[in-house]
DNA sequence: TCACTCACGGCATTTTATGCTGCAATCTCG
DNA sequence: CGAGATTGCAGCATAAAATGCCGTGAGTGA
């Protein structure tokens, strides 16, 4: 499946707003609603648009820390990187993994309701033996700005 | 406004499927449709929903690459903190930024096409003279996984 | 030039959203 | 305790949207 112009237009403004109506998207991008509708069903189907979501504001339900977390590994087979994903990837807090640099080192971004529930979490996934050698943490003062949507419109033409 | 059970609940599959039917969504919070609309409706006017967005898979649509970026400044005033941000959010492939640990230094996320987009844009922005002192970057080589929900979960009470 | 393919627009039907009305539970203040 | 007020709910009716179907026109290759 190949992408036009329009297709990239109906992945930028799904990306700026994942609930605007069938009809009200296919005026945006200068088609009529049937083909329109079409287009969003097969970029669903052939997996450009993994899902949809609403962007919660999680500080105004409570006090909440994010952290960034670079995290080096003991070993580096492939059973070791495997062993320590599968733990992460089960922790609710961590809500980004990322295999950084030479391949050594894990960037994981947190997300918890104060310093101390982090702290525990660490500890708890160092106790569970899954392979850390060292870490270290960014701990998130502010966040000027967190966009919801990727850079297509420079990436690709439209 | 205060938030009861329900309202964590519905925050909790709008995150999840941010394109649920109102009809459905009551059905997972145990409401009738009438007073579930009428909840979205106060969440979003009451800015604990900010936005619903897409998930495009960008990967798919070309080669793109990832970058962490942990930028210092070189002086720390008010003034500093502002050009800077104000520079960065108008460039469109940083993504997010972040003000980490003692407040001297940012944490950018990057999301470019190729390794040389991104050392462009660097030196681009070190020419522009908005006072970085010294960066260095976490170049993403694979990200196994990235949740595009926060962990509201473990966070409150359902 | 003609047959074929593909993508579109328009229309009809089904599904969903949305506003209204009345009822039940809870709260409050006598 | 008890009566009125408040809050939040379900159910219903109407408006809007999604969705499937069909005919049409442009582009392509023989």
């Amino acid at each position: 499946m190949k992408l036009d112009r329009i297709d990239i237009r109906i992945l930028y403004e799904l990306q700026k707003n994942g609930r605007i109506t069938n009809v009200e998207l296919a005026e945006l991008v200068h088609l009529s609603p049937s083909p329109c509708l079409m287009r969003v069903k097969k970029l669903q189907q052939a997996g450009y648009i993994t899902g949809y979501s609403a962007q919660v504001a999680l500080a105004k339900l409570g006090p909440t820390i994010t952290v960034f977390t670079e995290v080096t590994l003991k070993n580096h087979r492939k059973m070791d990187f495997d062993r320590f994903q599968q733990a992460a990837e089960k922790v609710e807090e961590i809500i980004e993994c990322h295999l950084i640099s030479g391949g050594y080192d894990y960037l994981l971004k947190f997300v918890t309701g104060s310093i101390g529930d982090y702290q525990a979490i660490m500890e708890r996934l160092i106790d569970m033996d899954i392979g850390i050698d060292k870490y270290f943490s960014f701990v998130v003062m502010k966040s000027p700005f967190i966009k919801p949507h990727l850079p297509l419109k420079t990436m690709f033409p439209m």
